[in-house]
DNA sequence: CGAACCATTGAGCGCTTTCAAGACTCGTGG
DNA sequence: CCACGAGTCTTGAAAGCGCTCAATGGTTCG
């Protein structure tokens, strides 16, 4: 690795800003002035990637910031008192962490990378002041937290009422239309989780995941080769994640 | 009934008051000033009762209002679109609820009356700017969401790792907890939805709710009586509920 | 007092899990 | 370069937990 100008962010030869992101229509989509926003971006720290398997932050710590996925992904999850954990999101460029440490002032739960990832770290006490002199983004922070509920809360009806192929069809639209929100193709991707993390999120055994994707394969569903993914039938995969009750579903 | 005085709360004779209510630290525990306080006080529309089965606010509708339940107790759901009802919390006296309509500016869930129920309006647009000048009211409201947020994760949690009888007994103790925090017994309560309700936000079918109330009677955990319950063996609840790993819980 | 709703109990079945074994992927070191 | 091994993924067979179906008793309310 040849040597670059000299940089707080190691791997890049320029700094990013929130003014030139890419994802900033997606990450705090505020109608800021260019004012505000150079206030946001001067608080933001760009640190080194996190690499695979790394924690960003863990169940329990002191909340003291919140996170932009800038590249890359990962996974939050909590864990049972027996030691078993929980899947509770993944998240993809663009998308904050860690809002939920609201509620108490400590994390409620741990965000592993699942790739090299990098993200805007944002320091709680400087988002604070900052949201006491701008409204817009005060009202952003409130709407991303009611974004996570909604997200939950959908995840509450999943794991209680839909069987496991609902839940897969389900899994795949969700991660397909968040790709296509940032310009990529909704139905031919790469899946960053494993199976085994598929699993836990959906509340089902990985052999049924495999199970469920060999038989969308079958049926012309989807095609998949490892992790990537093609969604072939969006109608029908949109059926079953509707959770559409038998009778319409009756070819006669 | 007799005529009263004039007043905006035509079911009471006397106007109360954030100020004189006995659930103000639990509702919007703030360290507000007197002052504060009378401003807070004045945007609230204390109206008249709720009858069972009425709805404070539907799902779609534009979100315009908070809510904190002074008596009673309601449930909120989320409809699938083959119109199952999803109920993703029970809400009783001193909670808040409908702060998930920040998402996207409607209420992403009903919320129906248990039984008999008054509440505290707060309107959004002035909750807003009120909220403006008053960071400490502003942090409340996000640790409210928060808060919700670590609830629906923790359901996530019950409804894809535990088993029947964890998930009663999760439910006993966290209705438990929240009496008690009110002031009430928390091993002798009255259970304000049917079991209906309880089976659908466990995500069971009835019949097993019925099973397991008597299976834990039998083995003297708990004594009910139609909705009165007697929580008797907290210990072995709590172990329950916990998620407690097989081998801990092996008698040998 | 009847109707509607709610709660309980039993029997049988089905979806998903568990257990087990083999195929594949990928990083590492010989 | 290839072999090795750990981890991941897939597939099969069997078992179990909770669901469905069905029937009865209990409660509430007009």
């Amino acid at each position: 690795m040849k040597p670059s100008l000299v940089s707080n962010t190691p791997l890049r030869g320029t700094q990013p800003h929130c003014q030139t992101c890419s994802l900033n229509s997606l990450c705090l989509p505020l109608s800021l002035s260019d004012n505000d926003m150079d206030r946001l971006d001067d608080i933001i720290r760009r640190g080194r990637p996190i690499q695979k398997g790394q924690l960003l932050f863990q169940q329990g710590e002191e909340f003291q910031s919140v996170y932009a996925v800038r590249t890359g992904a990962l996974k939050t999850y909590t864990l049972a008192s027996n030691g078993e954990e929980q899947i509770t999101g993944f998240h993809l460029a663009s998308e904050l962490i860690g809002l939920a440490g609201y509620d108490n002032g400590e994390y409620p739960l741990t965000a592993k990378a699942l790739e090299t990832t990098t993200v805007c770290e944002i320091p709680l006490t400087q988002l604070e002041s900052l949201a006491d002199d701008l409204p817009d983004l005060r009202r952003q922070l409130m709407r991303n937290m009611g974004t996570e509920i909604r997200h939950d809360q959908s995840m509450m009806l999943l794991l209680s009422k839909k069987n496991a192929e609902e839940r897969v069809a389900s899994f795949l639209l969700d991660i397909a239309q968040r790709y296509a929100r940032r310009g990529f193709s909704a139905s031919h991707f790469r899946l960053p989780m494993s199976r085994v993390d598929i699993s836990n999120y959906l509340g089902l055994a990985v052999e049924t995941i495999s199970r469920v994707f060999t038989r969308f394969q079958k049926n012309g569903l989807i095609e998949t080769q490892g992790k990537e993914v093609i969604l072939q039938d969006m109608d029908t995969l949109n059926e079953l994640a509707g959770l559409v009750d038998e009778e319409a579903c009756e070819h006669k």
